[in-house]
DNA sequence: GAACGTCGTTCCAAGAAGCGGAACAGTAAA
DNA sequence: TTTACTGTTCCGCTTCTTGGAACGACGTTC
């Protein structure tokens, strides 16, 4: 097994083991064999890593087939809780569900994505797509652009240097001219917008949450079908109710 | 160094990876020299272990600091929600918190361990304590024993063996006999109850949810203060509550 | 402002630990 | 019974992890 790509002098196998929770969570429960082919390993070697993986209780088998073990559940858990004021957005995002009757959520920037922290699914709202945990570009998210239209310019080049501007659908922004302005536009107006530049039909927006410091901690965001959430509707009652919920959030981030 | 306790051929480097997410769980953000030390390990291999973790995006780097990152929160959602029927689960427990005002859970059980799949404080219920993803005992706990009556002896005894039975509070179970009487109780009246058991001042009530083959999925349960939940309120409502929802779980997962 | 302590990071030779082919075992279908 | 799959164990070869030591980057103290 040579370098490979990824700078030297990391573990290997913790990698190796990494990939194989990978898979078993896009995939779902497998087999010995059937995970040995996908990755391309010996199957005694994918045996090994499935045991060590099992015994430490990460894994669960069932029978002949492995699944991700609810030890993440755990994990996850505190990786959300660990910052405070994140119990408190719970149930804003709650509230905005609950008023909106469409799809909330608040979101935060990790390792150049935007992650889903919290999500709620108003009555109207569409159960499919991306949940708790879903990592997607920042691009083209209102969320997200409501995220960077936070940072420093030269914070947003290194984003488009190394994850370069994706396009999603033909409303993505896809030039680096382009998303600077529109980050600065979302920067004036206080607030992102989607329209159709993640997926086709649907459409989004999203106001920055600042931290206690003035940076800015995540983003929380309404979607749904561009049928449904008109322009007058939304930029009024939507935005409005967002805003005050962030501002609501950032001033008990601010004193407590 | 040597092979230790665990039974030989399993990845070494593996668990000291998950050593080191289970210490930043349990500790919160670290840094290199800090881990190193709690660890027993060289500084530069816990580096390079950190640096692995990080660079596949399961930690993040906080200046010089690192923390479990939101990565696990996807592999965390996962593990509950690749099981059919633990989404309608979600509304269940919603509705058990918001009727009875208390904390509301469902509870699976995993390497012989209740945890925590889904939660739900209700206005009076208590905010501290144990969160999703907690793994507790099953003995000292009513949605364990709820649980483990289920279970043909044999496992029980086995659980027994390989676990023990830990005492929590001088109301704990710790005798093989006395547990195997009250998993006898439980399966009579259909519920399982702790009164004290693991916590003073905290008791329970658990119900359990069949899978639509006759092995248990998980338990309902619902928990406070000894002083406010009462015996008349307790046994009638509540538990017809519970075996309500329990019944209508078990109906949807039948037929779907 | 020089010297010190403390942090994180990089380097590289020694050897311990993971690798993987092959043989074995267990199960279900033909 | 045979065949063809599974998962699991074994063990010698060799690769990859190891960890002490040196380096670099702060920040604090005297």
């Amino acid at each position: 097994m040579v370098a490979e790509n990824k700078s030297h002098s990391t573990v290997n196998s913790v990698e190796v083991a990494l990939r194989i929770i990978e898979t078993l969570k896009e995939q779902g429960g497998m087999g010995v064999t059937e995970l040995a082919t996908e990755l391309d390993l010996p199957k005694s070697t994918t045996h090994r890593y499935l045991k060590t993986l099992t015994e430490n209780e990460y894994l669960v088998q069932n029978g002949t087939t492995y699944h991700i073990g609810l030890r993440f559940l755990g994990v996850g858990e505190f990786s959300r809780t660990r910052r405070r004021g994140f119990q408190m957005v719970k149930q804003k995002v709650e509230e905005i569900a609950e008023e909106t009757g469409e799809k909330a959520q608040f979101i935060v920037e990790e390792h150049g994505k935007a992650v889903y922290v919290y999500q709620e699914i108003g009555e109207k709202g569409v159960k499919l797509g991306w949940g708790v945990g879903t990592r997607i570009d920042l691009h083209s998210t209102s969320a997200g652009k409501a995220i960077m239209a936070e940072w420093p310019e030269e914070r947003v080049e290194e984003y488009v240097d190394t994850h370069g501007l994706r396009e999603l659908t033909p409303h993505t922004i896809t030039s680096h001219e382009a998303l600077m302005e529109e980050l600065e536009e979302t920067r004036e107006r206080g607030y992102g917008i989607n329209e159709q530049e993640h997926v086709d039909g649907f459409i989004a927006v999203g106001v920055p949450v600042h931290n206690s410091s003035d940076t800015v901690l995540g983003a929380l965001s309404v979607g749904g079908p561009v049928n449904r959430l008109q322009d007058d509707w939304l930029e009024q009652e939507v935005i409005n109710l967002l805003l005050g919920m962030a501002n609501e959030l950032e001033l008990n981030l601010r004193y407590s």
